[in-house]
DNA sequence: TTCTTTAGTGCGTCCGAATGCACATATAGT
DNA sequence: ACTATATGTGCATTCGGACGCACTAAAGAA
């Protein structure tokens, strides 16, 4: 039986009206925690955040760098130290838009 | 410098307002994906599903197991076979509870 | 310049999750 | 009972991502 929608119509829509990349990298158990840990506490330099957590600073980091990367997390750089704070309001768009196309994808069959 | 809120303490707050294993779970290329395609084609067997996506039948089968386990698919069963579908007020309330947890948890230091 | 501190990176290891095959189980039909 | 079909499951393999160590790069201090 073909379907209306085949996996690959489903996965074009998904991929225009869902980041997927980026809630992958959000609900990551220690990425989640850090965008928490930072929104809590405010700007902080990588050095001061990897103190309070058991993974080694690199790792650390390389979670920061990537959270950046999907616009999670600003940057800013002062002198040898690099500063972190959330990006909270790109990370509250995400989410409430992403709900809303998720309703708008679960009701293709009644368009 | 001793931060206001630590990891262990996010991590606490995470936990309760945010679903991570179920998140974690939807947020996977194939489960996604059968996410929308069983919302746009509406109930179907596991083989109906199977023949339409590159994965093995058996595949299939534990990632709807899964996303069932996760309350995100309804299971039905009828003589040997197994109809899946979407629990779209599920998933859409899953969703957009979240968006406000996620936008109240981000706030935190403003309170 | 030399020493110290902060952050980035290459690399090997480890662990969990996805995958497919083969087989077991269940149900329908003959 | 025998056969065919649909689904569940054990198991080995593969793959990706997290992790830590060691080293490099950059920037301030002496």
């Amino acid at each position: 039986m073909k379907p209306q929608y085949n996996p690959a119509d489903c996965q074009k829509l998904i991929e225009e009206k869902i980041d997927i990349p980026f809630f992958r990298a959000v609900f990551d158990p220690v990425r989640s925690n850090l965008i928490v840990f930072l929104a809590s506490n405010g700007e902080m330099t990588i050095g001061a955040i990897a103190e309070n957590f058991p993974q080694n600073r690199s790792v650390i980091s390389r979670h920061l760098d990537m959270l950046h990367r999907f616009g999670a997390v600003e940057r800013r750089k002062d002198g040898r130290e690099v500063y972190y704070q959330v990006n909270v309001e790109f990370v509250a768009d995400k989410f409430s838009v992403t709900a809303d196309n998720m309703k708008a994808l679960m009701s293709l069959n009644r368009k």
